[in-house]
RNA sequence: GCGCGGUUAGCUCAGUGGUAGAGCACUACCUUGACACGGUAGGGGUCACAGGUUCAAACCCUGUAUCGCGCACCA
């Protein structure tokens, strides 16, 4: 056994002991193992992603579920890889493009080059978070490491198009999309983000055709969007305005155009709104979602304005022709005022959708784009809501359904080129006659993996990305064969992912499991909190808030920054993340590694260490020691039942550090500094015992410093050898002390109530030194007078740090003597210099009102006749208990008080 | 507008009907043979507010305020 160090360094053994696991294959899963199957699929993180503080949040969940089901016994695996998140990578690949001033546009490559440039970034940059998550200590089985754009996975991914184009759940139409005018883009409906913005309502009047002289007024926030006005629609029960349906206005602009070419008709429309502006809405069915819809009605004409890159167009007329579409805003309202039709402008505030990548707002677009509606909805929905998946806090599972309820279909093209080209060709023959294009007629377009080979051209466009990440589950596990890890491991058991992407890829997995799994793809989710700053801000590259959990690695340790984070990280709640927590790790850590240190420093002796605790030796800490540690194995059993992970950190860190090391090492000091060899070795026994099972459950939690502790300490001796090695990854979860055991050891209630009046007598002892103002280097004398318990009084000296403790059932005190009066016994301090009497006396008067009031509080509720006769049984005696606990309590202050002298 | 979550010590948070808790921060003392990344002790809270249910409420109910999130939107 080797001296360690001072203090742990953990730099110096996470890279060995990751490799050592490694070269073991520990990670590796056996789909033919006889073992019950445990089985998670990573989140992908983005291929040309960092790590950041929500993947260690995330990864670290899942390699404790990983590690744990290990030490359960269960056959793991927990399966890695990365997503080529489309427009993601796409940006950035381009964005670095032009910065080096290589190309201004992607056209400038064409299509081919530029896919050449990403593949080549991914070769580059695409391992990157992967050798970051084994920082962390992420045992993933690497050797099953997917890439959505990997050959197989594609396959599936075209596989999926095919069949749901061929059974009519895919579909392409003309509709009405978010356009993202940056990307050039179509997006889903998910990609949209809501944000209020401070803008204005215009209102301006409009002459009806029919009757020169009279005028409408219409307000909008959008006065650009008149030029694509092809009615104005009003509601039918609207008795301000019903007589004017069926007749015209004449539209403002363009207003080049001649009279005859701007009427518009009025139409009535159940969807217009009495209350709001005018009561009468301008309809743009090219530009507006709910206009569209009224066009569609009204079969009204869609003049369509803009450029894709969100410019006006020659239709808009020769004032706002090629105008950026909010300058196109200013200079229609200009334009409005001149003709004298603008009658006022107020402030509005509305919510515009934003594109989530490219965060400009989105402009509504009609296009021709390929949608999904959604398969095995009702059974995905069912599931959920009978508990049979279940969520974790289970209140996402109401988002979850709402969404479900409402669910609309998926507009799943996309004009990009990162991403699973479309498994669609047009025949060029066809091309003329767009109707043909669109239809079914397998000579004009056909849905098919392969080529169709001369004369066929493939469609332009690749596919959202979640469209491929929805199959991830079963399409990393060689679906569509039947393979034997998917008969092993699939379903899965856990999904851990943050709440933010329940829609994009939770409930499409969910799906996609029902349609081609024919089984729900995970058994439980586990929504994590999302990672804020202390100010409580989202971490974001732009803020400069998040910190890189490398650094953290390098300077704390893995370990610390997974305590510290899943420590932070109650169930459901967002994190509010401090470095703090980090150094808190740290020092856990480095806590640990010093107790393993004071074991190894007492076994070096040339006493017989026999690693069999003997009950005959058993005292009464030792006792206390193992049912804590009884409590703790419980504790944390229920906490992993529950997925509360800061439970769990939290009940370890209480049992390690303060029952263990303040109390428990502390008074074995005691027998360790004696003479009586037996004694001595049984106590060792002990430690082993706890600190064996310590470092198991902390296992899962701190991956490095258990493994490094448990060959440092020798445990790993007993184990069998896996691989050629001996870890502490397949040590057997430690289980709570059963019936036998504690029988065996006689452990009962009562040791536990004597340790523990026994610690309330050494705190108030040593507050007796405080009061008497003794510094702490200064050993004084006391003298203990038992009251008929038997207290070991040199394990009282140890914790009292007094230099002796005399133990007197005879004392009785004169003055100059603070004394503590317990049901233990009576513990004095008689004081050699002076006390600051007035001070003491004050602190104890205050204590004595303190007291009065608890007793004043109990007193009064055992008056209560209803009280005492409505009350359990147990709840009344506690309560008698307590009044004299307190009573007692200040008979000794009062004494005390008394002893001070006048 | 609808829904969800939060509001407990200076800070971050536990606490699902029976004596208000932890970590950090703070004060004092201490480098005592595991650990100063440490030890000991101490101070500090009208549990957001108002009602209600109950013998008993931080906890259950109703409402209010406030912060955050999600969904849906009326131009």
């Amino acid at each position: 056994m080797s001296e360690i160090s001072k203090a742990y360094e953990p730099q110096s053994v996470e890279d060995k002991w990751y490799q050592f696991w490694l070269d073991g294959k520990y990670f590796v899963a056996d789909p033919k193992s006889p073992k019950p199957a445990y089985s998670i699929v990573i989140p992908p993180p983005n291929v040309t992603g960092v790590l950041t503080m929500g993947h260690v949040l995330n990864n670290t969940i899942q390699d404790i579920l990983a590690r744990k089901a290990r030490m359960d016994g269960k056959e793991v695996l927990w399966l890695p890889g990365t997503d080529h998140a489309g427009i993601a990578t796409q940006t950035v690949v381009e964005r670095t493009l032009k910065k080096s001033g290589e190309i201004k546009h992607r056209d400038d490559l064409g299509r081919e080059k530029f896919l050449e440039r990403v593949w080549q970034w991914k070769e580059k940059h695409g391992g990157i978070i992967i050798q970051q998550l084994k920082k962390l200590g992420a045992s993933c089985d690497w050797s099953r490491e997917r890439f959505t754009m990997d050959p197989e996975y594609s396959q599936c991914v075209q596989k999926v198009f095919v069949e749901f184009y061929k059974n009519g759940h895919i579909y392409r139409g003309k509709r009405m999309v978010n356009w993202d005018p940056v990307a050039l883009t179509a997006l889903s409906d998910e990609e949209v983000i809501m944000k209020e913005q401070k803008g204005a309502l215009y209102y301006f009047k409009v002459e009806v055709a029919e009757a020169p002289g009279t005028f409408l007024t219409i307000a909008t926030t959008r006065p650009e969007t008149i030029p694509g006005d092809t009615a104005v629609a009003v509601n039918p029960k609207d008795p301000r305005y019903a007589q004017f349906i069926g007749k015209h206005v004449v539209r403002p602009l363009p207003a080049e155009l001649p009279r005859e070419q701007k009427l518009i008709p009025i139409v009535g429309d159940e969807h217009v709104d009495f209350e709001f502006g005018t009561g009468v809405l301008k309809v743009t069915p090219a530009h507006d979602k709910a206009d569209f819809d009224i066009g569609l009605r009204h079969k009204l004409t869609q003049i369509d304005i803009m450029h894709p890159n969100g410019h006006m167009n020659e239709l808009a007329g020769k004032d706002l022709n090629g105008l950026e579409r909010f300058k196109a805003r200013k200079v229609a309202v200009e334009k409005l005022a001149e003709l004298g039709a603008l009658e006022k402008e107020e402030p509005y505030t509305n919510n515009v959708g934003f594109s989530e990548r490219t965060d400009v707002p989105i402009e509504p677009r009609l296009s021709e784009q390929w949608f999904l509606k959604y398969p095995s909805t009702e059974k995905s929905r069912a599931v959920v809501a009978d508990g049979k998946m279940k969520f974790h806090p289970d209140r996402w599972a109401t988002v979850y359904d709402h969404w479900m309820e409402g669910i609309k279909d998926w507009c799943i093209s996309r004009q990009l080129w990162w991403g699973h080209r479309i498994p669609v060709w047009y025949n060029q023959s066809g091309s003329d006659s767009p109707e043909k294009m669109d239809g079914r007629d397998e000579r004009f377009v056909r849905c098919q993996i392969e080529a169709p080979g001369e004369g066929w051209e493939q469609d332009p466009d690749v596919l959202d990305t979640w469209f491929s990440s929805w199959l991830w589950p079963f399409a990393t596990m060689g679906w569509p064969e039947q393979t034997e890890t998917l008969k092993k491991f699939y379903p899965t058991t856990d999904l851990v992912t943050g709440p933010d992407i329940i829609f994009f890829w939770v409930a499409r997995m969910i799906m996609a499991g029902y349609e081609f799994m024919d089984a729900m793809p995970f058994k439980n989710v586990y929504f994590t909190g999302i990672i804020r700053d202390k100010q409580g801000r989202k971490m974001s590259k732009s803020l400069g808030n998040s910190p890189d959990p490398l650094d953290l690695i390098s300077k704390y340790g893995a370990d610390a920054l997974r305590f510290g984070v899943m420590r932070a990280a109650p169930l459901g709640q967002d994190i509010l993340f401090d470095e703090q927590n980090v150094e808190l790790g740290r020092n856990f850590c480095n806590k640990l590694w010093n107790a393993c240190r004071f074991r190894q420093m007492v076994g070096s002796a040339d006493f017989p260490i026999e690693g069999e605790i003997d009950p005959q030796f058993l005292g009464p800490d030792d006792k206390w020691i193992l049912l804590k540690l009884d409590a703790a194995l419980r504790k944390m059993a229920a906490a992993f039942v529950d997925y509360k992970f800061s439970d769990a950190t939290a009940t370890l860190y209480r049992f390690f550090w303060s029952e263990y090391c303040d109390w428990y090492l502390e008074a074995s000091k005691a027998v360790l500094q004696g003479t009586d060899a037996s004694r001595k070795a049984n106590a060792i026994a002990v430690i082993d015992f706890i600190l064996s099972h310590t470092l198991r459950m902390f296992h899962p939690f701190l991956p490095f410093i258990t493994e490094e502790l448990w060959h440092g300490m020798g445990y790993s001796e007993d184990m069998p050898d896996i691989q050629g090695g001996k870890t502490i990854m397949f040590a057997p979860w430690p289980k709570p002390l059963d019936d036998d055991f504690k029988s065996f050891y006689r452990l009962s209630d009562r040791d536990e109530k004597v340790i523990e009046g026994r610690n309330e007598l050494v705190t108030q002892g040593r507050d007796l030194r405080r009061q008497a103002n003794i510094p702490a280097n200064k050993r004084v004398k006391f003298v203990f007078k038992p009251n008929g318990h038997a207290v070991d009084a040199e394990v009282l000296r140890l914790l009292l740090n007094a230099e002796t403790v005399e133990v007197n059932p005879q004392f009785s005190p004169a003055k100059n003597v603070l004394a503590v009066r317990h049901e233990l016994g009576d513990l004095f301090l008689p004081l050699e210099g002076l006390v600051d009497v007035e001070a003491e006396r004050s602190r104890l008067t205050k204590e004595l009102e303190k007291i009065g009031a608890e007793i004043a509080k109990v007193e009064q509720k055992l008056a209560n006749p209803n009280f005492t006769q409505k009350v359990p049984a147990t709840v009344l005696e506690e309560h008698k208990k307590r009044l004299a606990e307190w009573q007692a309590k200040r008979e000794h202050v009062r004494t005390a008080l008394a002893a001070l002298g006048s």
